[in-house]
DNA sequence: GTCTATAGGTGGATAGAC
DNA sequence: GTCTATCCACCTATAGAC
């Protein structure tokens, strides 16, 4: 019950709490008014129907993480620091018990406003440019090594992120997780 | 609306669908009675509460998905030609569009009664021991190369299987689970 | 075993007072 | 902007006729 920040933000910041650990359809304007503390109708005042806090919720989450791949490489040069540090996104959520947002909308798919399913479809994009990226820079510096096009390596380490969370969480073991995605990492990086 | 079957099978069919595309909590029994062409009383007869429906569905997803995997340790001994055959079991289920079961009540853990987390994490333990075993298998004949442990291997595998489902439904591209999973495949594979 | 009828609860959503 | 009050659709579930 957070009363110094403005509504909007704390309506935001509670159903992305529980869209990340309970999914889209499992929770309600009821849930989210007595997070924060106010009444359902004061929701619709700031998002008039649940597509609305839907999109917004992506929006805002794209925004937020694409800030994090930004400081990511500003603060190191070298491709395989910064891979470490996009798993460690990642990582810090599920200490949370949180999915990706965007992994939980995904298995939501079918049941998702069009609008919203189009920022779930850009946010995995990001992700897979950024990670190309990333590794492209890395075999170039003798860091990585890996068969096929960097995208395709991409869209391997993006799955199997997204699918370690989703299977960590189910089997209730984080360091399933860490363990998962230090042997991805080790599988690319070049020994000294 | 078979009619020749069963009644209780029918309603698990129509659930597992519903539950495969769409999650569990995003379907309901006017969804399934809809689907099967009977009232939601019938349903509760025979699957008195979802949580007795949601046990029913896994435990015989599951006694499903360990015949198919005894028959393709009958059908060959090359372990490589067991996983790829083990890939083509999520392919088949991805290209009706539907999320592997377990994978999807992964995503919705934090909401399942106990009985049904305990049938999913069953479900998982069975894909890792399964796949450690073919993974040594094909280490010891030289048909793999990979570093670490079977096991570890096995657990990457499965997650990265899972999420290459989860995101190529999101991005509604079948063909990127292919080209992952064969990549996948790819980065085990001792070349000739 | 399947139906009709219905209960009690909760879903998202709106009108209008303050 | 936030509230109370309320709407209607839908949810899971049960009682009892057939």
């Amino acid at each position: 019950m957070k009363r110094s920040e403005d509504t909007a933000t704390m309506i935001l910041d509670a159903a992305q709490h529980l869209a990340q650990t309970q999914g889209y359809n499992a929770f309600s304007y009821a849930d989210i008014a007595s997070e924060v503390g106010i009444r359902t109708a004061s929701i619709h005042y700031h998002f008039p129907g649940k597509g609305d806090l839907g999109y917004s919720l992506v929006a805002r989450y794209r925004q937020i993480f694409l800030q994090s791949l930004t400081e990511i490489d500003q603060t190191t040069n070298k491709a395989a620091q910064k891979l470490k540090k996009y798993i460690d996104l990642y990582h810090w959520s599920l200490l949370e018990d949180r999915m990706c947002l965007c992994g939980m909308l995904a298995s939501d798919i079918a049941t998702l406003p069009e609008k919203v399913r189009d920022q779930v479809k850009i946010f995995f994009d990001v992700n897979v440019a950024w990670l190309a990226t990333i590794l492209k820079d890395g075999r170039k510096a003798d860091e990585f090594i890996y068969r096929g096009t960097a995208e395709a390596q991409a869209r391997l380490m993006l799955a199997s992120i997204q699918g370690a969370m989703l299977v960590a969480r189910a089997l209730r073991n984080t360091g399933q997780f860490q363990k998962v995605t230090k042997d991805l990492f080790n599988s690319i990086k070049k020994a000294k």
